[in-house]
RNA sequence: GCCGAGGUAGCCUAGCUGGUUGGGGCGCCUGACUCAUAAUCAGGAGGUCGGGGGUUCGAAUCCCCCCCUCGGCACCA
């Protein structure tokens, strides 16, 4: 049978996991399940990512070797999935000699076919280090938003990717000199060969919409050659010369080496899923695989990985599914700022059950939204939906199959010779399996988790209508009627919510004697006899009140700290500087001629400002808050001897200062009139 | 400013190829019941369907303008 291989984003081996993790994991794993329930061949494979700067810098602040950081969080990563029911069929890592060996394969292929070539780079080079510096070792001033940068990316200010050499004022960031630039030659891939194929291939790549929209609105713009060397020891080395591939480059093939691995473990053919693939189409060889991701690593997966595969001959794969972004308690997720949820310290080693996590993750909204975690609603969700709907309906039918008939209610039936299950059960039944099918198939696992909770419900009701607790005392087989049609309800439940909620399911699955594991989707409308094999357990425990209260404690206490910090850090930054250097500004005092908006921005405005012995021209990005009519005028302080700059196409000779206060200006103003020009100090 | 995704009751949402009183879940209120983890069942309150125009016999649903949220880009010298 053919197969469908289902990745997951490979989780970075440089930080323990939190519920941003899960909220990919999570449903790639209950689609998996569900695919398996409908018969579906499926190899699902992950692994860690475990190249890179930030591992390497990481390992030297604590003093050991990368591959001992990384053998420390793959061992986490392991560990949290198999805790939370995330069952992947092989689960690699990117240290390895086999994903080595893929790498420069997939590597050499692409250099055999033209789309890697060689250019002179200038890199910061640190001279007491003895050293290039790749990526974040550099800090620097970044050459498009002025804020400080690492070597690879503006994460402080605009959030752009840097090609090597592009920073400015570049400083080691280990021992803290001025770093230099020298020569380098570095290896380049031809993205820009793959604009038409791009635009073609996200014409017709599967997917979640809010994936395809970005990276479509991503290729119509200039694509850019990618670097794709780095000057490190640790990572995979390429072919002939003394530099090591990208980070980005040989993670995404790890889904091939993982495949691969797994194939030779488990009997299938990795070549006829990543060469020969499915179907071809217009120049576009398609292969059943898709990638489940989040929002935030798209254009790899829909840009950078594509090309790749294309440029050296892999088929391609057929969908790209991201999940939305996480909050917490509202805010935007942030480990710095301390809205976080350690998925092992907050949630596994505080005794919650995993299964719990993935019904909120799952039924909170639809994949493809935002999620936000608070601990009132998780535990709002669980004892309100899960128990008192789909954990009592369960109980309320097993305990009293057990206590009344002794979990034989098919005896009961078999003397009386007639009973067959009741139309609208069926109906309900096969409504819920629709429906779950349906809304699998499009990634919508809120759907697909809704219809099991409808169907549990209308258990409830059909129970509580017949009341056969009225019945016992009356009539025995009427009141066994009833239940074995409500046994044959929990029996489709088992099966329709075990994707869902695996540890439970099975459970009480065992309790009937269904092994849910292989079961198929259809054995949900076999009703067929069904009895209570062992005194039955309650399938879930609620979640105490006492408990969420503790936790949003560790909450606010864990924000309280990261705010401290963050001021600590704020307050310790500025170096101490000599009057000289402070003596190179000229700064004075400007007054306002003119102000008018730039048209098509947001933020800058275009001023005129006499500072004593002429007028200059300077945009200020004080526009937001500051109104032209009221500027003119008005008094200000001036930085006059900045290099000048253009901002949007508009000549900038100086800056104006202010008050930065929650990154809002506030213009700094003489406290009486003063001559323009006159000198600040 | 440009491009995407959104804005439906306190929260999560369905509906969006226009058509009987805008559905559902959670929470809330009232009643019923007691097999069940104070679970369940019945009933109820609660919505200017972001705002304003327009098309139409009729719009949450189509068109135009505006506002707000999120993400990306352009930008805070």
């Amino acid at each position: 049978m053919e197969v469908k291989l289902i990745t997951c984003g490979l989780p970075y081996a440089n930080g323990k996991a939190h519920i941003g993790h899960l909220r990919t994991y999570i449903p790639a794993d209950v689609y998996v399940r569900y695919l398996r329930l409908m018969g579906k061949n499926v190899l699902f494979i992950c692994g860690s990512d475990c190249h890179g700067t930030p591992i390497v810098i990481n390992a030297e602040k604590e003093g050991i070797s990368p591959r001992d950081l990384v053998n420390r969080y793959h061992e986490h990563f392991k560990k949290i999935f198999s805790a939370v029911g995330v069952e992947f069929d092989f689960f690699g890592r990117t240290d390895s000699d086999y994903h080595h060996e893929m790498t420069v394969e997939f590597v050499k292929r692409l250099i055999e076919n033209g789309y890697v070539y060689s250019k002179e780079v200038e890199l910061a080079y640190c001279p007491k280090c003895r050293r290039f510096l790749p990526d974040r070792y550099v800090e620097g001033i970044c050459p498009y938003c002025g804020a400080v940068a690492r070597g690879d990316e503006c994460d402080q200010g605009c959030g752009r990717y840097l090609e090597p050499g592009e920073i400015k004022e570049p400083r080691c960031k280990i021992c803290g000199s001025k770093a230099e630039f020298r020569k380098q030659k570095h290896f380049f891939f031809r993205l820009t060969a793959f604009k038409e194929f791009l635009l073609e291939y996200l014409e017709k790549l599967r997917g979640t919409e809010n994936a395809l929209n970005y990276a479509r609105e991503w290729v119509k713009k200039e694509l850019k050659d990618w670097c794709i060397t780095r000057n490190l020891e640790w990572g995979v080395k390429f072919p002939g010369e003394d530099l090591v591939v990208y980070v980005w480059v040989d993670a995404p093939i790890g889904y091939i080496s993982y495949t691969r691995e797994a194939c030779r473990v488990k009997g299938c053919d990795w070549e006829k899923i990543w060469i020969e693939g499915t179907n071809a189409d217009n120049g576009i060889r398609w292969t059943d695989v898709t990638h489940f991701i989040g929002l935030d690593i798209v254009y790899h997966h829909c840009i950078f990985w594509p090309s790749m595969l294309k440029g050296a001959e892999f088929a391609l794969p057929s969908a790209v599914v991201a999940s939305g972004m996480v909050k917490v308690e509202g805010k935007t997720f942030s480990k710095s700022r301390g809205y976080v949820v350690w998925v092992e310290d907050d949630y596994l080693k505080e005794g919650f059950h995993p299964d719990y996590l993935r019904y909120y993750i799952v039924n909170y909204t639809s994949h493809q939204k935002d999620l936000n975690f608070s601990w009132k609603i998780f535990m709002e969700k669980v004892n309100n939906e899960l128990i008192a709907n789909l954990g009592n309906f369960i109980y309320r039918v097993l305990h009293f199959a057990w206590k009344n008939f002794g979990g034989n209610v098919w005896d009961v039936l078999d003397a009386s010779g007639d009973f067959s299950v009741d139309e609208e059960v069926k109906k309900a039944v096969e409504k819920a399996k629709n429906e779950i099918v349906k809304a699998v198939s499009s990634w919508e696992f809120k759907v697909a988790s809704d219809a099991f909770m409808e169907l549990s419900g209308f258990g409830n009701n059909y129970f509580q209508s017949k009341k056969p607790w009225e019945r016992v005392k009356t009539d025995k087989v009427e009141c066994a009627k009833t239940i074995a049609n409500c046994l044959q309800i929990v029996r489709a439940l088992v099966i329709l919510a075990y994707p869902v909620l695996p540890f439970s399911m099975e459970a009480v699955g065992k309790t009937m004697g269904i092994d849910v594991k292989n079961s198929k989707m259809d054995d949900a409308l076999k009703f067929e006899k069904v009895n209570v094999l062992e005194k039955p357990k309650p399938p879930f425990k609620k979640v105490e009140e006492e408990k969420v209260e503790k936790m949003e404690k560790i909450m606010l206490e864990r924000i309280r700290k990261a705010e401290e910090a963050e001021k600590a850090g704020a307050e310790k930054k500025p170096e101490i500087v000599a009057i000289d250097d402070f003596l190179r500004l000229d700064i004075r005092v400007g007054k306002i001629l003119k102000a008018e908006r730039i048209k098509k921005s947001k933020k800058l405005m275009r001023l005129e400002v006499d500072v004593g012995n002429e007028v200059r021209q300077i945009v200020a990005g004080i526009a937001e808050n500051h109104k032209p009519e009221d500027l003119a005028g008005k008094l200000v302080v001036v930085l006059a001897n900045l290099k000048p700059a253009r901002l949007m196409g508009v000549e900038s000779q100086g800056m104006l200062l202010a008050a930065d206060v929650d990154g809002k200006a506030v213009l700094l103003t003489p406290e009486r009139e003063v001559p323009p020009g006159s000198r600040v100090r």
